[in-house]
RNA sequence: GGAAGUGUGGCCGAGUGGUUGAAGGCGCACGCUUGGAAAGCGUGUAUGGGGUAACUCAUCGCAGGUUCGAAUCCUGUCACUUCCGCCA
């Protein structure tokens, strides 16, 4: 969430900007409440220094402290209900506000986004006629679909065979590309707090939301390990005097929702996959240099696959509520929608102090002074997207698939997957 | 799962219902001392909101309650510790 006294200074700007992601908030009311609620406050604050005063006041008897005291506390209270639901109008709108948005992010909704950047791997050109993954994965006895539907639904599956092993592979394959530059493996829980959730920047469009709810509990199937990844330091002082805090989470994603028709057949959309995440929690001025390393991370883990996939500077409308400003890397995937098409396969998001200021993470500036630190997040490798990537790139003639090079140390040297 | 105990400023730790936002220590900052350092001595050192300021309000895990007045009493909840049970 941004300031809130920023927010009431810069109402022009709130508006532009929330008419810029294609949201509706009402920062108007917001403002109105806001300032209701503080001529009351100052109201309340007044009764509660005599009442303070009232009590320590040792020259009154008790009786006389009784009587005056006994007014004040029926007056302050009444206020207080006054102010209650005042202030639960005000949190609903400002959870609601956006983030701000770099100046340089493409005006419009999501068509908007801009084409910047390609990666080194060209288009595949078959001289065959080549397979979608769910066939080729089944075929080659990867993948199980009707006995993920049969077990947990519609949107579950197994790996297995070399699925199976191609998931570690390509988990521990991202994992230790992006330690080389200094993020620290971690594996935190699936499940987090209502919360933490809400904290993380999770706020859903509408009442829609992504994510599943255990009955009877407090906790949530974390959608994505950015939430514990970053929660782990709510509410607490970094130490960012040693440099930026940088850790890749590996951890089981699970989301609710999902869009039915041909572009989601298969494991493009599921209710549960693997994802190794990146996680920078930093200084100010160190944020825009760590999102630009996030996605070269990106960029060179799916180089080094042998995918190729175009880089997008996301539009201001499909920017997320948290981020400041966001790259998405999308694979070729050369049977998605029958002929082809691009699929997202990386997100990488700078949320500036919005997410911290939520979460309440802060660092002790030069001065000695707390201040929010900036959060930033990056998918390193997401196995389903990856995985069908991988296969439809990499089939050969004979239905088999070539292994890139970089991921045959995590199979055993093989160099292709192969019917048995 | 059962029982008991504990949660206090960056850290450790005291705290009788009534100037306690909170002793003391560590750490940190500044100063004195020194040829320089260490030691020693002195001063300062929680966070957030409102106000130009004086000042004021809130916060002792969290949420409620009792009271003129709560860190202190009550209820709930979360976390940790110990013991028992169970388990990979």
């Amino acid at each position: 969430m941004l300031d809130r006294k920023f927010i009431l200074e810069n109402m022009a700007l709130m508006k532009a900007n929330i008419a810029n992601r294609g949201m509706a908030v009402d920062v108007e009311r917001f403002a109105a409440l806001e300032q209701q609620r503080r001529d009351m406050q100052k109201q309340l604050e007044t009764m509660r220094a005599e009442a303070n005063a009232l009590a320590k006041n040792n020259a009154l008897s008790v009786d006389e402290r009784r009587t005056r005291g006994g007014e004040l506390k029926k007056m302050e209270a009444e206020l207080s209900a006054r102010i209650a639901p005042l202030e639960a109008d005000i949190e609903s709108i400002y959870v609601a506000i956006p983030n701000l948005i770099y100046a340089g992010s493409p005006l419009g909704g999501e068509d908007a986004s801009k084409d910047i950047a390609r990666g080194k791997q060209p288009l595949p050109k078959f001289d065959f006629k080549p397979a979608d993954h769910i066939t080729l994965m089944e075929n080659l006895q990867m993948l199980d679909l009707v006995a993920g539907a049969k077990v947990a639904g519609s949107g579950f599956y197994y790996f297995t065979n070399m699925g199976a092993l191609l998931e570690l592979a390509l988990t521990r394959f991202a994992l230790d590309h992006v330690m080389k530059s200094g993020f620290k493996p971690v594996i935190p829980p699936d499940l987090a707090r209502d919360s933490l959730m809400q904290g993380a920047g999770f706020v859903p469009r509408g009442n829609e939301s992504n994510t599943y709810h255990l009955e009877d509990s407090d906790l949530n199937l974390t959608a994505t390990s950015e939430i514990t990844l970053v929660g782990r330091y709510a509410d607490e002082v970094v130490d960012l005097t040693k440099g930026p805090l940088k850790v890749a989470g590996i951890s089981h994603c699970f989301r609710s929702e999902r869009a039915h028709g041909s572009a989601t057949r298969g494991i493009y959309r599921v209710h549960q996959f693997t994802k190794t995440e990146m996680v920078v929690v930093c200084l100010p001025e160190q944020a825009e240099a760590l999102h630009l390393e996030m996605r070269r991370l990106e960029q060179e883990i799916f180089d080094a696959l042998e995918i190729p996939y175009r880089v997008l500077e996301i539009a201001t409308g499909d920017l997320g509520a948290a981020a400041f400003r966001k790259f998405d890397l999308e694979a070729w995937m050369p049977m998605r929608g029958g002929k082809g098409d691009w699929g997202e396969i990386t997100s990488t998001s700078n949320c500036t102090d919005f997410q911290a200021r939520r979460l309440n993470i802060k660092y002790r500036d030069n001065s000695g002074k707390l201040q929010f630190a900036y959060t930033l997040n990056g998918t390193a490798l997401s196995v389903c997207r990856a995985m069908i990537a991988l296969v439809e790139n990499h089939q050969q003639a004979d239905g088999s698939v070539r292994i890139p090079l970089v991921l045959q140390p995590y199979l055993s040297g093989m160099t292709h997957i192969r019917k048995e």
